[in-house]
DNA sequence: AATATGATAGTCT
DNA sequence: GACTATCATATTG
């Protein structure tokens, strides 16, 4: 029995309930592939967010229909993906920022300059270098081509902390990973001792 | 290992 | 004109 490809009634949903649902899951861009460990959500009445004054020019996708790829660019020089969340109207996306590799190790190999295996997809710029994601993508469709989402579940526990590079909303901790990755792009907080 | 800093270009005030 | 939802490299301990 095969997993079921996500559509777009799956993101749908709240992005906090979509964001913790992706974990696990398998992100398929063509011949490659991993495991979804790591993830931040962003939403409209975040400071954070690129939706937060509204739908400018860059995060417009985010406003559009959900299961959408939102993808920008990030410094000058790396890209980054999200998955658009909540129905059209509705300014939320996930930002998926580490895998797992699973398939196709030898192409993100060549792409990624021939760094550790452990390096190949633990960070958004990295992913996307390594899958071949850039700004031609912004509004690709999941589940209609090359590019899917199929549902799974995460290999350990689901721990939480503060998101990463952002100078506003940092008591917000909408940073979510599968614990004990050895692919995460930072170790997460140690659970607080009781 | 941990910390500091430069690269580099699109977007917003 | 200032700021980034980052990464790689160089330095120090």
């Amino acid at each position: 029995m095969s997993a079921p490809v996500l559509g777009q009634e799956f993101f749908a949903r709240p992005v906090g309930d979509v964001c913790v649902d992706l974990l696990g899951c398998m992100l398929e861009v063509g011949e490659l592939a991993g495991t979804i460990v790591e993830v931040e959500r962003y939403q409209q009445d975040d400071p954070a967010s690129h939706s937060f004054r509204g739908p400018t020019p860059r995060g417009a996708v985010m406003f559009g229909p959900p299961g959408r790829l939102y993808v920008y660019r990030s410094y000058g020089v790396h890209w980054c993906v999200n998955v658009v969340c909540e129905p059209e109207g509705s300014g939320a996306a996930v930002l998926i920022r580490a895998l797992t590799p699973i398939r196709g190790l030898d192409l993100m190999r060549a792409r990624r300059g021939g760094v550790g295996d452990r390096l190949l997809c633990s960070g958004p710029g990295r992913l996307c270098q390594a899958l071949g994601i850039d700004g031609s993508m912004n509004g690709t469709v999941l589940g209609g081509g090359p590019v899917r989402i199929v549902a799974g579940a995460p290999e350990g526990p689901v721990v939480r902390g503060p998101r990463i590079g952002i100078s506003v909303a940092t008591d917000r901790p909408w940073r979510f990973g599968v614990a004990g990755s050895p692919h995460l792009s930072r170790p997460f907080p140690a659970p607080a001792a009781a």
